[in-house]
RNA sequence: CGGGGUGUAGCUUAGCCUGGUAGAGCGCCUGGUUUGGGACCAGGAGGUCGCAGGUUCGAAUCCUGUCGCCCCGACCA
């Protein structure tokens, strides 16, 4: 039990200047947090409160789904970054750390970073420890703080730098034991989720930098959201929009055959897809081919697209580059003979098609046939280009982004788009961790085996201010029963009355043994002031003993869900709210 | 890192264009009146106008640089 007046909930009337969305104001309104710098924050006792509550119900679901709490370091030696698979990918977002003048004479590199996960450090102490069958599976977490060096720090808690997060990793002897451990953990998030009041959804997702076989990310459904989720509610369809596919292609489509021979014809000054639908070419854009040149580990390559389409970048991830970007034109031209916007795949037009690590078509280019593109030769463009005679493609493959409206491939009902916050991230992630750092048991025959890993994160942080988010109104925060920092606010409007502050003090034991976490507004503040910081901070059960109720002989009772207020006899206040806090504990 | 914006009291901000004693609301302190949805009256404390240069008789205001923060983009729990 917590009295207001002595512990520190300082709440505001306005909102700080730089929150810009609902949850960010009402985490510096309420009390929750203070800001330190870009991306950085203390914890104030609510806050802290709520962040013990998540935290605390994750490691329980965890738990239960076989997971074993351990704790690893977060300042991490460089080398062991240096020996992973990932460091050229992810030492732009570590923090470095220099011990002074250590002489070291590492001018580039750095000697510490500070972890941003721990793939790195988990694998070499498994491959170390664990060496039998006998032994696995094994699924080891931690709930810790994390550090990126992000960009861009955003919306208070939501894409912060130093952030709290559970980060688990499975290590299984085969395939199956893999997924069913992949299962376990999706259970368990779903599990804690629900138990902590969020609504959040598994959706398939790119497995990015991370690398695996396959994926899903828990999202939160928020306007504030960072990612799109492209979803059909009726067939059960959800994905990350780097992900999602739809049926655009129908399985039984036959390739067109040529509509005539290649003809070249001159298009002076004409270099976007656009121009080229233009008058006096006409070209449709779903009648040209568009070509985009990126580079894969320093080697140019082709992706073809229809010229309607978007590229979506992350679907190149699946063409096994470890680092890749967009071509500049001072490489295109060497290669294929021309500057953007005149570019082609056609066989025979590419000046070095020897320099190319490969030319990768977009299924959806086949509902083309035949069409408009490029002749690498600037000002100059091919008609009657056929996909199957003409075009020099290594591989098919999915590489557009869909859009709202397209066939979702599993019933071909139309798809829609939302946004999302991701609070959740779980990866089959296969051998690619136990490949690099030999991490290997043997089976009864002897016979030695990589293992195969799953790694698992919740931002516990985020999914704090994604419950905000997702749950508050006009006048504050509404917490959902488990998360909230207390169940049970007893507001007492003359605490300098001794028979109220003794009944508030009844009141809050009875609450505190039926399970509740109780604080008492004991301030010595106008009503008006209490309902509303009651009301900012979001606590979900409120109990009001004012004088004339005093008088009367009641107390009332108000959920912070609802607008009625109930009149309990004083009698019966302790039964009713041990009632009650059990039914709501029940249900959460 | 690219583009845009902003920095004035603990918080929210006016003043800047057009240079001339730095203002308000909230919060805080004192006293009084109030007391069921952010009370009222009276008095009071609190500001190197982000920092450093420059222009000027004179700079919060104009110029240059720099730092912080916010928004849009690429990345992520």
């Amino acid at each position: 039990m917590k009295f207001w007046s002595q512990y520190f909930i300082p709440t505001l009337k306005e909102s700080p200047a730089d929150a810009e969305i609902a949850s960010h104001k009402l985490l510096v309104r309420a009390g929750l947090v203070r800001k330190l710098g870009g991306g950085l924050y203390t914890y104030l006792p609510l806050g802290l409160r709520v962040m013990q509550k998540l935290t605390q119900i994750c490691r329980e679901e965890m738990e239960r789904g076989g997971a074993i709490e351990l704790w690893m370091p977060h300042v991490h030696p460089a080398e062991q970054w240096e020996q992973g698979p990932r460091w050229a990918a992810a030492r732009e977002i570590m923090f470095r750390v220099d011990s002074a003048g250590s002489g070291k004479g590492r001018a580039k590199e750095p000697e510490y970073v500070l972890g941003p996960t721990h793939e790195e450090v988990i694998t070499p102490l498994i491959k170390a420890e664990i060496t039998s069958y006998r032994d696995l599976p094994k699924n080891f977490f931690q709930i810790a703080t994390k550090f990126r060096n992000e960009i861009r720090p955003r919306y208070g808690l939501m894409r912060a730098k130093e952030f709290v997060m559970m980060d688990a990793y499975s290590f299984d002897a085969d395939d199956a034991g893999a997924t069913k451990s992949y299962l376990a953990m999706k259970a368990a998030y779903e599990n804690f989720f629900r138990r902590i009041g969020a609504q959040a959804i598994a959706v398939e997702a790119d497995t990015g930098v991370m690398g695996g076989s396959f994926s899903h990310e828990f999202m939160v459904p928020a306007e504030v959201g960072d990612d799109d989720v492209i979803y059909n509610e009726e067939s059960d369809y959800a994905a990350n929009r780097e992900k999602a596919t739809s049926a655009l292609v129908p399985p039984d489509l036959k390739d067109a055959p040529p509509s005539g021979a290649i003809e070249e014809f001159a298009t002076p000054g004409i270099v976007t897809i656009a121009a080229l639908e233009a008058v006096p070419y006409s070209v449709p854009a779903d009648q040209q081919f568009k070509t985009l040149v990126y580079m894969g580990d320093g080697k140019p390559f082709l992706v073809i697209l229809r010229g309607c389409d978007e590229l979506e970048e992350a679907k190149l991830g699946a063409l096994g580059f470890t680092l890749r970007r967009p071509a500049t034109a001072e490489e295109i031209e060497p290669v294929l003979g021309a500057k953007p916007g005149s570019l082609g795949a056609v066989k025979g037009s590419i000046k070095n098609p020897a320099a190319l690590a490969g030319i990768f078509a977009d299924h959806a280019i086949r509902l083309v046939g035949n069409g408009t593109t490029g002749a690498n030769k600037d000002g100059f463009h091919l008609r009657h280009v056929n996909v199957v005679r003409d075009l020099a493609i290594t591989q098919f493959g999915d590489f557009r982004r869909v859009r709202p409206g397209e066939p979702d491939p599993k019933s071909g009902q139309p798809l829609k788009v939302r946004r999302g916050i991701e609070v959740g991230h779980i990866f089959k992630l296969g051998t690619k961790y136990s490949e690099k750092y030999n991490a290997v048991y043997t089976d009864d025959q002897k016979q030695s085996h990589l293992m195969i890993m799953g790694c698992y994160g919740i931002g516990i942080s985020r999914t704090l201010q994604a419950v905000i988010e997702q749950s508050h109104d006009a006048d504050g925060i509404v917490w959902p029963w488990l998360a909230a920092p207390f169940q049970v606010l007893v507001c007492v409007l003359d605490p300098q009355l001794p028979e109220a502050m003794e009944l508030a003090k009844k009141i809050g034991v009875a609450a505190e043994q039926a399970g509740a976490d109780v604080l008492i507004d004991d301030r010595a503040e106008r009503p008006g002031v209490k309902f509303k910081d009651a009301d900012l901070i979001g606590i979900p059960l409120r109990v009001t003993i004012g004088g004339k109720g005093l008088k009367e002989g009641i107390v009332e009772l108000k959920w912070r869900t609802k607008k009625e207020v109930v009149k309990i006899p004083i009698a019966e206040v302790e039964k009713q709210l041990a009632e009650a806090v059990v039914q709501a504990s029940a249900q959460a």
